[in-house]
DNA sequence: ACCTGAACACCGTTCAAGT
DNA sequence: ACCTGAACACCGTTCAAGT
C-alpha cells in the first residue's frame, strides 16, 4: 500500500467553492480577491485556474448551490398564491444574503445544475393560479425581475445610506418640494416591508385577472 | 491687460461631468477608469482629485444631472395613473443607459442639486390618485425599488445572455421540468414589455384600492 | 491654486517552471 | 495532473514636487 501523497488534490471546485462562501460570508466586505481565496486555502492564489475557467466560474458554481437551496429551505402549502409569495420571499431571502453570486449567473447561465426548481414551480404555479397560457412567461419575467431586481438594490442600501436620503429629503425647500419633505421621515424605514407591499400589489393584480377570466 | 494663463482652469466640474458622460456613452465597455478620463481630458489622470473627493463622486455628479433629465424630457398629461407611468418609465429609460452612475446615488445621497423632482411628482401622484396618506411612502417606495433594480437588473443583460437561458431551460430534461420546457422558447424575449407587464400590475392594484376606499 | 508624476497597494489572469 | 511564482497589464488613490 503506497504512501499517499498528502499533496495530491487537495484542491476540488467543491473545496473552492466552500472557502468563497466562507468568505463572503465572514466578511461584509465589497468583494472576494483571487489573493484572499487562495489564503483561505493555504494555496497559491493562481491554483484555483486548474479548475475553474475564470472568476466568474466560481460565482456561477456557489450560487447554483445557494438556489438549490431556495427550495429545499421552504416547505410550500396553501394555494397559488401563498406558494408563489414565500416561494419569491424565499428567493429574495438568499439574494439578499448574497447577491454577488447571484449576480454572476445572469450573464453566464450554468451548465447542467440543481438550481432551477424554483423556476420551474413559479411557473407551475402561474398555470394552475390560470394565468392565459400566453402570459405566463410575461407574468414570471416580471415577478422574477421584480425580485430579483429591487432585491440585489435593497441588499447594496445601509441604515447609514437611507438615513442619508431621508435627511436630504427632509431638508429640501418645502415650497418646491411640499410631497417630499412631508413624506420623507417616513421612507425607507423597513424595506423588506416596501418589497411585501410591491409583491402583494402584483399578486392581488394577478389575482384579479384570472377571477375575470 | 495681462496675458490669461492659457494652463488655468482648464479643469472643472463640469467640464469632468461632460468627460465622463461621452466615455461611457460612447463604449459599451464595462468601466470608465481615471486614466481613460484624463486621457479624454488631455490631464493628468490624478488632476480630477482637486475637483472631486473620490471616484464615485464624479458618478454621482453624473448621476444627478442624469435625473433632472428625467422631468425634463417628460410632459405628462392624462390622470394620475398614466402620467405616473410615463414618469416612471422615463426614468427606466434614463437608468438604462446610465445604470452605474445612477447606482452611485443609492450610497451617497448628493448634496443639493437638481435632481429630485421625479421623487417630488411621484409622490404628488400618488396622493392625487387617492392612496391613504400611511400607504403613500411604502408605495413610492415599492414603485421606484421596482423600477430602479428591475432596471439595472435588465441593463446588464445581453441578447446573448437572454438567449444563453432560453436555450438552457430549453434542454433541461422535460420529466422533472415539465413546465418550464415548455416556457423556455417564450422567455425574455421582451424584457421591456415585461418591465410595463410588472408595472401595469402594480398600477391596477393600487388603482383598485383606491376605488374600493 | 491647480496640475504632474512617481509611488503604493491592490486587482484578474497567463505561462513557463517545478514536482 | 496539479500547484507555484514571477510577470503582465491593469486599477483607485496619496503626496511631494513643480509652476
Amino acid at each position: 500500500m503506497p504512501a499517499q501523497n498528502p499533496v495530491a488534490s487537495r484542491l476540488s471546485r467543491e473545496v473552492i467553492v466552500d472557502a468563497y462562501l466562507r468568505l463572503v460570508e465572514a466578511e461584509d466586505n465589497d468583494s472576494v480577491s483571487l489573493r484572499r481565496l487562495g489564503g483561505e486555502l493555504g494555496v497559491d492564489p493562481t491554483a484555483v485556474y486548474r479548475h475553474f475557467r475564470d472568476k466568474d466560474e466560481i460565482l456561477t458554481a456557489a450560487a447554483d448551490r445557494l438556489l438549490a437551496e431556495v427550495t429545499d429551505g421552504v416547505e410550500l402549502s396553501g394555494g397559488w398564491r401563498d406558494q408563489l409569495r414565500d416561494l419569491l420571499l424565499a428567493l429574495r431571502r438568499v439574494y439578499l444574503v448574497h447577491p454577488r453570486a447571484l449576480l454572476a449567473l445572469q450573464l453566464s447561465p450554468p451548465r447542467l445544475e440543481n438550481g432551477f426548481g424554483n423556476v420551474e414551480r413559479c411557473i407551475a404555479l402561474l398555470r394552475e393560479a390560470g394565468v392565459a397560457e400566453d402570459e405566463v412567461p410575461i407574468a414570471y419575467e416580471a415577478l422574477e425581475t421584480y425580485t430579483i431586481g429591487a432585491t440585489v438594490f435593497d441588499a447594496r442600501a445601509t441604515q447609514e445610506s437611507l438615513a442619508g436620503w431621508r435627511q436630504l429629503y427632509r431638508m429640501l425647500p418645502a415650497d418646491r418640494f411640499p410631497n417630499l419633505t412631508a413624506t420623507a421621515a417616513s421612507l425607507y424605514l423597513d424595506i423588506d416591508k416596501a418589497f411585501r407591499y410591491g409583491l402583494d400589489l402584483m399578486l392581488d393584480a394577478i389575482e384579479t385577472r384570472v377571477r375575470g377570466a
